[in-house]
DNA sequence: GCGCCGCCTGTTGTATACAACACTAGAGCA
DNA sequence: TGCTCTAGTGTTGTATACAACAGGCGGCGC
């Protein structure tokens, strides 16, 4: 019996974890913005030749966190402020409709999970630190996203928050935003949306959500006008 | 000077044609849901080798359009009945979005199209075919999502289309229903959606679209009751 | 007759060598 | 000195051969 079926070295798997780890490199800024990639060290890193790991960012490309240019390289993309207000417009009509569209009775281990995250966001306040606050609002917002039985709703609402939250993160810290205070509006905001998940208005959570969205996005703007 | 200057043989370029034709295939349903697709056959169609290809196959399966086991084969994928529910009840809303943001104001080019569109969707009430009438309804919904300026939720519209339209026509085919009747509904929507926007009321237009997608899908899931 | 096992065929996945391309540095020349 | 062209280097894109895999068919044992 194998007690990691998931872990079988099938060809799927393997594509799925180097998908996983790159994406998350791109998204908590280990790859900041514009960065190059090396086919060969990538492929060379995980272990196979360059043809699985370009079928990886292929699928990266599709999703906008990368693009390829033949004869100069794969680079990490950036996106233009005015894209940027794009999405976030669309984000927060998307956020309000998660509580609309087939809201799920609050799940015990969705609740477990927000509550622990509560607590590790706590914990972060005290002493501050902006990639371990970019991984638990990573995290946060695909737990959050359990709110919604709508699976392409779901999808869709990680899909832009992967392609926006990296240039949030990249302008926050260009602004030189103060993260310990920003930790403290996430802890409140994910605290507010318990007390909502408590009493069973998902309907609420998902504004809250919004606000906490439409918020930091303004406060970001604000913050990095003088630049 | 070249008069055709995206005809060049650029891999981007034969990259964005092979991806459209195929996706075109399977969205007019010539590569019905299941169907096998040979990469020996499509890249010798194409005139290259499996490599290019299999990019675009990736690519296709990202979009929920492919899917490739192992040994086995790759197909074109089905859709379940109760996803393709969650998909249309999220399209309604987004239908209903696309008049809120970033409302375009009523673009010259794009009132001319969707006249030239009217038209021939007149002229083929005269003499119905089911493929024509899926071409037809791909370019009206593909020029409609221009009354929006934000492009994101374009893209997003635009996906959400091509993965379940092609289901709806399957469904529909099944079902036996009337093209003629269901084309002279389609003309009236492009009408009225003219009128619409002829008074520069782009939110209407769009309301007028979302009641359009709600009903044509209802129709649809009563007619197929009975299969 | 029935069931199981192993080969055989066709498919997708992988590795590797090479072509196409973009950029750079430096030589040559005005 | 400044410009241009060219060779060189490193990158992504492509072709091809081969490995891994799934399924079906037929033979073999019972």
């Amino acid at each position: 019996m194998n007690l990691i079926p998931d872990a079988l070295p099938t060809a799927r798997n393997r594509f799925d974890r180097m998908h996983t780890v790159l994406r998350r490199r791109i998204c908590l800024l280990d790859y900041p913005p514009g960065k190059r990639l090396s086919e060969e060290d990538l492929a060379s890193e995980f272990g196979t030749s360059r043809t699985p790991l370009r079928r990886v960012l292929v699928r990266l490309e599709s999703e906008g966190l990368l693009q390829s240019v033949h004869g100069v390289g794969t680079f990490v993309t950036d996106v233009e402020i005015e894209e940027l207000e794009q999405t976030y417009e669309l984000r927060l009509e998307l956020a309000e409709l998660l509580g609309v569209l087939g809201p799920n009775p609050p799940d015990p281990t969705l609740w477990d999970r927000l509550q622990l995250l509560s607590a590790e966001v706590r914990a972060l306040a005290e002493r501050p630190d902006a990639r371990r606050f970019a991984e638990l609002n990573m995290e946060f917002f695909h737990e959050f996203h359990g709110i919604t039985s709508n699976l392409p709703l779901r999808e869709i609402c990680e899909r832009l928050f992967l392609q926006t939250s990296r240039i949030w993160l990249k302008c926050m810290a260009a602004a030189k935003i103060d993260v310990a205070a920003e930790v403290r509006v996430f802890a409140d905001e994910i605290d507010e949306v318990l007390r909502a998940l408590a009493i069973g208005d998902v309907r609420s959570a998902a504004l809250i959500h919004r606000t906490h969205i439409s918020m930091s996005y303004k406060r970001m703007r604000i913050a990095s006008r003088n630049l």
